[in-house]
DNA sequence: CTTCAGGTACGACTTGAATCGTACCTGAAG
DNA sequence: CTTCAGGTACGATTCAAGTCGTACCTGAAG
């Protein structure tokens, strides 16, 4: 039942622009953002943010979070759950999530 | 002798993903991170970042970072000047300059 | 076993963004 | 006036990124 942790980049390792462009996309934000909300940092089911883009496509979004290293994801074979990195980002960016969580939540305009 | 201040958006009308876009780009960030350094948010001459790359694109990227709201533009005709909106910034996204400082400075990895 | 929902792999398409070439404008200095 | 450097306008090119279609994999539930 103990999923794969799949791997991202180290918390020192973390680029300022491989995390703004990552942060750059409105899907990518929102998901991030509804993440931040959650002091507890719980892992979430990845069909939990219900982004209106197709499967694949949010495959693709995932990918690139965790490339950043600003989420981990585990697999679990038939579903995948995801974790915000909080310490890392917080250590190496301080203050970076606080921008996201003063955000008003469901902000459409942004594109 | 005074230039005209070319417009850009209103401070609250500062947007994340806009801002977060005109930052993805690693010429811009270079820009706003040495403009970030001096405390004084002195004016600067745009011709004074030697960047790498034609006059063309420069005038792209500093017309991006003006209409992200980053930074003011002052035309004198024949040159122009650029200047932080540093209050503007830290008052809708406070923190954000802090992690432009707090960059290496000639990280040219970051692509 | 079969079915089914969640997820991935690969490829194709499309749009946006970065870049530059050519031509032109602007003000200052000869 | 002419020259010249800094800057812009417009168009073309190139490349990265977001998106989806088709096909396939995985584990859980019948």
């Amino acid at each position: 039942m103990t999923g794969k942790n799949l791997v991202g980049p180290e918390a020192d390792a973390l680029d300022l622009g491989v995390v703004f462009r990552a942060l750059a996309d409105e899907h990518r934000r929102s998901v991030l953002t509804q993440l931040a909300a959650d002091r507890n940092d719980s892992e979430r089911g990845c069909n939990s943010f219900d982004l209106p883009i197709s499967k694949q496509t949010q495959t693709h979004h995932f990918r690139v979070l965790r490339e950043a290293g600003l989420v981990d994801e585990i697999d679990y074979g038939n579903r995948k759950g995801i974790r915000l990195r909080r310490a890392d980002i917080e250590k190496r960016f301080p203050g970076l999530l606080a921008l996201l969580e003063a955000e008003p939540p469901g902000d459409t305009a942004s594109r």
